[in-house]
DNA sequence: CTTTATTTTGATAATGATTATCATTATTAT
DNA sequence: ATAATAATGATAATCATTATCAAAATAAAG
């Protein structure tokens, strides 16, 4: 059984507003502004459990430090290998439909049974790239 | 400058012989039957060094500990949900390069210079699905 | 509205993978 | 050979994450 908490509520909404894809520490320095005793602990357990309930997105990225994405769009990851940010790639309908149908029709080779996939591009971002 | 050590050569020969993407841990396991004062340092500056020359690949997964993949062949990865197993999915040069050209136009969309990609699917391996 | 049961929290200790340090050893250049 | 430099092995340090546990919050029952 699940039960109501205001720091889940908080945490939740918080990361589906935020486009940056906050770590733990991100989400904590943020928090403390609207809960001041909010414990680091009670970050790692909720958005653990959120993304259990398929409600945000665990993206790991090369420096080993897991970020999360609320972004309910389709949409793929784009990491700068200069400054380390993380941008979305939004797939419109189509196109995420046709990548899902390869992926599925990859993921038959192996008999496997296809749930979900991550695409993690990597590279240089728009400014990054001018310099 | 880069020096040979006999201890590189072992873990890359390693890395590229084995399918089952090791950790470092499994790796020193492996390595300490030839070398048997290895140290497990050495094994962590190895791949991170391997990794960026490029020889191998680092491999992100869901526990959070880096997985290591000698395979030059094109291919993607599924990881197994149950037995946490990863599997490479096998790609033709056709659809390789099909694939590779759509995450460039997804890259263009954002104006990035796109290097490389890491595709990780997930779901139940063949094994585990009939369980 | 109490009382009881159960879950969640915050604080903090423990864990575990990875990185840093450093004296010693191996490799390369002179 | 000798000197210069890089790599190694041992181990300490780091740091993100998880586990523990008493106290607080929430939900259920009377």
């Amino acid at each position: 059984m699940k039960k109501y908490s205001r720091q889940r509520e908080v945490i939740l909404e918080s990361i589906k507003m935020r486009r940056d894809h906050p770590t733990v520490d991100m989400l904590y320095e943020d928090l403390k502004l609207q809960i001041p005793n909010i414990g680091i602990a009670t970050i790692y357990r909720n958005v653990s459990e959120l993304c259990n309930c398929g409600q945000i997105r665990k993206i790991k990225c090369e420096d080993g430090v897991y970020r999360y994405d609320g972004n309910e769009e389709n949409h793929i990851h784009f990491e700068c290998n200069n400054c380390h940010k993380i941008f979305d790639i939004k797939l419109e309908e189509k196109e995420s439909k046709k990548i899902k149908n390869e992926l599925q029709n990859l993921a038959n080779t192996i008999n496997a049974e296809f749930d979900k996939q991550e695409i993690m591009l990597s590279g240089l971002c728009e400014k990054c790239k001018k310099q």
